[in-house]
DNA sequence: CGACTGACCAAAATAACAATTCGGTCAGTC
DNA sequence: GACTGACCGAATTGTTATTTTGGTCAGTCG
């Protein structure tokens, strides 16, 4: 659909401000960065965004999108609920450069609190949340996993993640790829109780 | 022990210095406010505590300690682990006062960021954590819990509990004190997986 | 004496102001 | 008419003046 001589200028700004939001946080990346590194005059990023929060809200959608579409093709509805979470789990652990925007945002909020970044991961933690939701309370009906609320289950389990992951490294080690995934497993699905 | 013409100084200071801390923080409490506030010269102070970081780690010390001696009292090394667990949470969550500290410390954490409220309130982690895990590890020697590393359950064990009280708030609305001791058995102890 | 005080000091925090940067515009070019 | 980049004012950052605060100690009082 596109010639070489008419590059997709709306991709080339949106590209660029991924690697820049990625690379230097939302308010380290000044849209002269942005054109610059798109190869494109300032002017031109404002005939596809309104401002700097339109662009930066794009970038997150499609973050979104994108780690929706990697779960989406992970879950086989033929599996049972814990098996398709520990595969998910497994792929998004795996995707260290889809995280490193979330990453540097988060790290960015602690430094410094740039409230836009705090917003864009709310937005990014709520559709995590709400995904996993939806999971929950399919298991929960077809009687795979416990009754429970699902909203909150997701959000416990998010949290475990972080705790196991990206938090806590104060605490205990950053725990491997496997160690992680035994413990979440441990943790979330089977308890403490003896079985 | 103490007549009244003799007012103990020490206590005076540390009671106005905890009430202080409690109510402004680590960098909103001055020196001159804690003598104010204990009718107490500012060099009274200076003659039990070297200086401002040792006056409010007495106070945090004094904090652990207090918490430490309403878990002891309420443990009977009679009763199951998750019973004992769930009674300690209880008498913790009603404790709102001796919380107040902390969160006032955690809330200049996030606003400000003062370095010593981060590594007091790191020191009370750490004093819970290692608190916890001695419990974890003695139910897991008696076989009354599945086996499982002390320290790491432990910590997993507070941010769930931190995830149900403290933070969260902006998903779900503050649960009351017997649904938090509800789910924490549920997510904690029990698993989701079907029994 | 010695417990206690509060005026005092240097250092750190804050306020006030000057210099720079950055988001956003638009006249002009290709 | 798609695209550019010099340009503008608001916001941020750097700098200096002012105030606050942790800590001291000569002096008071019992």
């Amino acid at each position: 659909m596109q010639e070489r001589e008419t590059p997709d200028r709306r991709k080339q700004v949106a590209e660029a401000a991924a690697r820049s939001f990625a690379t230097f946080g939302y308010k380290g990346t000044t849209m002269d960065q942005v054109a610059k590194l798109a190869q494109v005059g300032k002017g031109t990023i404002y005939t596809f965004y309104a401002n700097k929060e339109e662009l930066f809200d794009e970038i997150m959608t499609g973050l979104i999108r994108d780690l929706r579409a990697v779960a989406d093709e992970t879950v086989d509805p033929k599996l049972p609920f814990a098996d398709n979470l520990m595969n998910v789990l497994h792929r998004v652990l795996d995707f260290r450069d889809r995280h490193s925007l979330a990453v540097k945002l988060s790290q960015e909020v602690r430094d410094i609190g740039t409230p836009m970044a705090k917003e864009g991961l709310e937005t990014l933690e709520k559709a995590i949340i709400s995904y996993i939701a939806r999971h929950v309370k399919e298991a929960a009906d077809k009687g795979e996993i416990r009754p429970c609320p699902p909203e909150l289950t997701a959000y416990m389990m998010l949290k475990m993640y972080l705790a196991l992951t990206a938090e806590g490294r104060h605490l205990h080690e950053p725990l491997g790829k496997d160690e992680v995934l035994e413990r979440f497993r441990f943790y979330c699905i089977e308890g403490l109780a003896l079985r």
